[in-house]
Order: structure tokens, then C-alpha cells, then sequence
DNA sequence: ACCTGAACACCGTTCAAGT
DNA sequence: ACCTGAACACCGTTCAAGT
């Protein structure tokens, strides 16, 4: 058989991410779901990092983007909000992509998809950091619900509100 | 003696942060810091994230701000950027304060401080959720760079330009 | 080429027992 | 009230050895 390789490194990742939580994906973890030794894991992959890296580029291979219209504002809000609800439909993806983002070991796709429509790094700068934010903030809430402390509810539209905010500005054309 | 309370678990807490890494912040190393048994922090601290959060508590408890002027926009832009300076400057505080606000375990009084200025809680998120997302963005970088990895150098005037677009929006008086 | 077993150096948390 | 010691159930990573 022999079915084991990065990418099914990765679809057990997610998995476990989505149905345990970020806490639960460990080397270990995901060896015993493939039925191998840990050390196994380390000849598909260099590192545990590297593993999350596998898993937020899967994660964002599935995001299925509607093409340019040539309406740069709302282009740029079609594509920042579907990467939104991407992040925020997944079990503690907010902190897996902002971590694969700052170590650089992952994510690339987010960026590139924004600046194929964004007309420059400054505002496709705006708009991630609105996004990974937002999407952080977020998901602790419901975190938190999930644990029963009460706080105050954020929707998906108050990041369309926010998002408003920027793409808005008359900086933008 | 027994100088040991919550304030200098947070101290100690916060010096092994900036010379050492989030990564390094365990109970043990703490303890170890402290010459006490790992088992006698649990008698001062619930647990690990409650000691991350009185640390995020302590690192935004050093913050000064200016009093309110009156001027909306200036007050919010200039309360962001001293958050956002104050997170920068410290090692990994990026992810740390994310955290805490995330679980709801520390950082109040960055969102107090914002409220006290800012016309409503929508501007308020959207000035949060970019202050982390900079930030967060911003600090791998510094990481990255410091493991040798090129990338493209992002400054505190890419957050003053991405806050201007909010601050700057029509909707805020 | 791909995998196992064992080891190394760590973790957070609990809890009986001490003073 | 405050702390120790020991234990429990974990971690990520490396590496000789196997096939």
C-alpha cells in the first residue's frame, strides 16, 4: 500500500483540525490516525511547521474565486470576503493561517489572490491584516461561547462594514 | 522572603518574552527563573494562559496615552499607533496579545482605550482587527528576517497608510 | 526509498504531603 | 497560606537500524 505522502499528511491534519481543534494536531497524533511511526512523518516532512504550512495551502486550494470583473472595489471584496468566511467556516483556522503567514510557510495563494485584483501591496496590506485580524478576533468569540462565557456577538457582516471602511477610502479608484 | 505573587510571575514572565521567545515562556523555565517548584506557580496562577494574559495585562499597563482631544480621527490614530508601536517593539507580543484577546484571558484595556475615543464599536473592531493583523503580518516578518530569510520590509508607515484608509472613511466624522 | 524503535529533552497539570 | 516532590499523560525531533 504504501498511500502515505505530504498531501495525505496534510488531509489528516485537517481533519483533525476541524473535528479537534488546533491543540490535537500533533506529529504524534497524526501518526497514530496513518497507522505509522511518528519519525515516519518526518521523511514527507522537514518539520511540524512545515506539516501546518501543507495543511493552510490545502485549506486555500479549495476557495474557489469568481474572476476580475474589472471592478476593483468589488472585486477586491468578493475575494477578501470568501477568504473570510474560508478561515472562519474552519475549527481554529484564524490562528493556523496567521501562523503559517508569519513564519512563511504557507498562505502564499491569500496574498497572490488578493493583489491579482488589488491596485497595490499597500492595499492588499490593509485588507490581509483586516482579514487574519478579524478572523482572530472572531473565532476567540466563539471559542469562548464554546466554553459558555458570554461576550457580545461579530458577524460576518460586521467585516463586510469594516471592509467598507478600507475599499471605501477614495485612495482607492 | 517570598517575594513571589501573580505581579512577578508576569514580570518574569514578560523579561523571558523579550530575551527568549514566546516559545521559551513555559511554567517550568518560569519556576526555574523563580528557584520554586513548577507545582508552587499553580497556587498564584489558574494556569499557562492565565499567566500569558496577566502578562499582556502588564505590557499594556505600561502604555501611556494622551488625553482625548476632541479631534475623533487624531485621538484614534494616535492611540492605534501607540498600541501598535508598544506590540511591535516587544518580541512575539504580536501572537501573544492575539491570544489573550482571543480567549478573553487579558487585554481589555486595549479595547477600552480605543472605545474611550472612537464613535462606535464598529470603528473600534475595525481598528483592533488591523492593529493585531499588522502586527501579527509585520512580526513574522521580523522573524523571518532574523532566521535569514529575505523578505520584503514592512514599516510602521504601512500601518499609519492602512489605518488612514479607515480612519479616513466618510463614515467617521 | 521508506519506515521502525528507542531515546533525548522537553511540556502543562494534579495532588498528596509537608511547614 | 504557601510550597515541594513525584507522578501522569503528553510533546517535537533525531538517528541508528531495518527492509
Amino acid at each position: 500500500m504504501s498511500t502515505m505522502n505530504r498531501d495525505e499528511l496534510s488531509r489528516v491534519g485537517l481533519q483533525l483540525l476541524t473535528t479537534h481543534g488546533l491543540a490535537d494536531v500533533s506529529m504524534r497524533r497524526v501518526a497514530k490516525e496513518l497507522d505509522v511511526a511518528v519519525s515516519a512523518l518526518y521523511w514527507h516532512v522537514k518539520d511540524k511547521q512545515s506539516l501546518l504550512g501543507a495543511m493552510v495551502d490545502r485549506l486555500l486550494a479549495d476557495v474557489n474565486f469568481t474572476p476580475p470583473t474589472g471592478d476593483t472595489r468589488h472585486d477586491i471584496t468578493a475575494r477578501a470576503e470568501r477568504l473570510y468566511d474560508t478561515i472562519l467556516e474552519t475549527r481554529d483556522a484564524a490562528e493556523l493561517v496567521a501562523s503559517a503567514l508569519a513564519l512563511g510557510t504557507g498562505g502564499e495563494r491569500m496574498r497572490d489572490s488578493l493583489n491579482a485584483v488589488s491596485p497595490n501591496a499597500l492595499t492588499t496590506d490593509a485588507i490581509m491584516a483586516l482579514i487574519i485580524g478579524h478572523a482572530t478576533l472572531n473565532q476567540q468569540r466563539t471559542q469562548a461561547q464554546a466554553l459558555g462565557v458570554n461576550v457580545s456577538p461579530t458577524t460576518t457582516s460586521t467585516f463586510r462594514q469594516a471592509l467598507n471602511l478600507v475599499t471605501g477610502a477614495s485612495s482607492i479608484a
